[in-house]
DNA sequence: TGCCATCGTCGATGCGCTTCGACAGCCTTC
DNA sequence: GAAGGCTGTCGAAGCGCATCGACGATGGCA
């Protein structure tokens, strides 16, 4: 292993000079520099992590607790994590991955082991058990969501209730005037997530000031699940021409069994998804959809997180404007 | 922060015997012991990651590398990864998350830095360029796929040779005599990626043992290449009655151009999915698979990577054997 | 020419832990 | 009853780095 003593050597110069220039932390004559850059180059040195962790109390390190459940979206999770640890590089750190599986205790572990110098947390309930723990580690913390009380610790999301809010807009807009909302499995309500919450609340307020019917339903993502729910929807309101679906697990059977019903898509019911973009093209018909902007939101956490490491100690909320883009999947309803 | 010396004191003890109680590696009396894993409980102390790092040259973290396109399956790659975590932490050791994107540089790095005790390399091509680098760095490497030349890299995958002769067999069984295999996209192709060109081999050899016409094309996953697909394969044998899927990601766009076509699985056409367990039923008939079994390579990765950090040197090559599951979309041919 | 401020470099110290050799007390064994 | 072997504990050294105070050299100014 090649160490700062090695390099120093090389150089001619003492260790703490090489310590100096490789983090800028005092001037180096430009001749220093050079010799000393030459020497780590030449030699290939790479600073030794844990002595540096101890020595300077940071690892470059970020936490990320991920759930791994697959009844929620996969692959907004992957474009989440993709996107961290590609800013997280950027700013010369690396990503350690956590499950949520591991409960509170392996925050703590994380936090008093020094792992990492920051978490981040997705999928938050509305009354996360986390939360309070997490509040009192001294740690920067982000978390991906907004709990009902997050007290001290940042946050960054999509704004559901505005997306939820957009859905609806889009519908009326176009002459719709009954509309209902396909929402996530039982299993999310009961565990609290917030966003579905969130994004009910934004579906109905817009309803009522559009004055436009509406009705909620959430859905598991087996085709069993689906048709029931159809039959569910449109046995309460046969005039019904507007979905908004919070549910991109369950696009595939929902499409497919609209089809057998000879219901056909915009010309006898409109579809608006809420789901990444990426997935908006691999429908029979392109779909109108809220995107769920997961590259953009890891991005933002990393990039809260960073601000607090360089000391900006207000934790703020940061929830992202829905952007709406109309593909085929909506039209006017017929008359 | 509480450290050894705080416990150390507050048992009574030396730092050394502290650490001796943790690690087990001197025997200690069971008075001792207890006075000591008392106060560890009492004061809540966990060993700082960095000092520990530096004294001992192990970090207990597994560096895992994984692709982040979203060409290949998302799904897979966080069934993988959410495995390789659980089995990790069962081994009392954290993952760190890199991307195939940075390189080979990026594992250099991680090596000289200290920064984890091995590496796990998901998605390698048949000639990897990372391979060689690989081979050279003095950490324990686990490939999972198999490169042309592992030379003393570890490797676990799915024997996708016999997944491919395993769907050829289970059709030809049936009563099947041309088939086709419709294969991951051009560019998975054009990367050289191993598992794609194995399970051909597979697939070809178990068509020609059994006698079975067999044509294949690749496929990527948008509507229109999936009809273009099943186009070509129709027009080249119009008597095609089995189809093998070696895509996920096409699964839902072709079962409803098949439907499109007024072609009923299974009684017009057979299909054999090569994917996950959990997406077999996601679809309006069950599908008959050859699972991607990607938890039990996860865990082995895992398995076989502490294996390697425990001293076992010897390299192996572990392939699992096929598993296929037949479920509602095959049946016998119409005569 | 002499003094002081500034710039660039150096040594020393300590971060918290593991590990090695040393050693005190005890039990055997002839 | 003395010699030797264990067992359990201790103290010290050092892992590789960041950081702080010190200090020599250089330049500016009077």
């Amino acid at each position: 292993m090649v160490t700062i003593n090695d390099v120093a050597t090389a150089a001619g110069v003492a260790p703490s000079t090489v310590s100096y220039v490789i983090s800028g932390k005092r001037s180096i004559s430009p001749k220093t520099r050079r010799l000393v850059e030459e020497s780590i180059r030449k030699l290939g040195y790479h600073p030794h992590a844990g002595a540096r962790a101890l020595a300077s109390s940071k690892t470059n390190v970020l936490a990320l607790v991920v759930p791994l459940r697959t009844d929620l979206n996969v692959a907004v999770v992957m474009e989440f994590v993709a996107s961290a640890v590609t800013a997280a590089r950027a700013h010369d750190h690396d990503l350690l991955l956590l499950t949520k599986d591991e409960g509170p205790a392996a925050l703590q572990r994380v936090a008093s082991s020094a792992i990492a110098d920051a978490l981040m947390v997705m999928d938050v309930e509305a009354a996360d058990p986390r939360v309070p723990m997490l509040i009192a580690l001294d740690l920067p913390v982000v978390l991906i969501g907004v709990p009902d009380h997050p007290a001290g610790l940042s946050c960054v999301d999509l704004d559901f209730t505005a997306a939820g809010s957009a859905c609806v807009a889009h519908l009326a807009e176009l002459g719709h005037r009954s509309v209902a909302l396909i929402g996530p499995s039982p299993a999310v309500y009961r565990r609290g997530t917030s966003y579905a919450t969130r994004f009910l609340h934004g579906f109905d307020a817009a309803a009522k000031s559009h004055d436009v019917r509406a009705t909620n339903r959430p859905c598991a993502h087996s085709y069993e699940a689906v048709s029931a729910c159809l039959d569910d929807l449109l046995a309460a309101d046969p005039d019904l021409t507007g979905l908004v679906v919070h549910n991109e697990a369950v696009l595939p059977a929902l499409l497919s069994d609209l089809r057998h019903r000879g219901l056909r898509v915009p010309e006898d019911i409109s579809v608006v998804a809420v789901c990444p973009d990426s997935m908006a093209e691999h429908h029979p018909v392109a779909l109108t959809t809220v995107a769920i902007p997961a590259e953009e939101v890891g991005a933002q956490a990393v990039e809260m997180t960073m601000r607090r490491l360089a000391g900006h100690t207000t934790p703020e909320v940061r929830l992202l404007g829905p952007r709406l883009t109309r593909r085929d999947s909506t039209a006017a309803p017929r008359a």
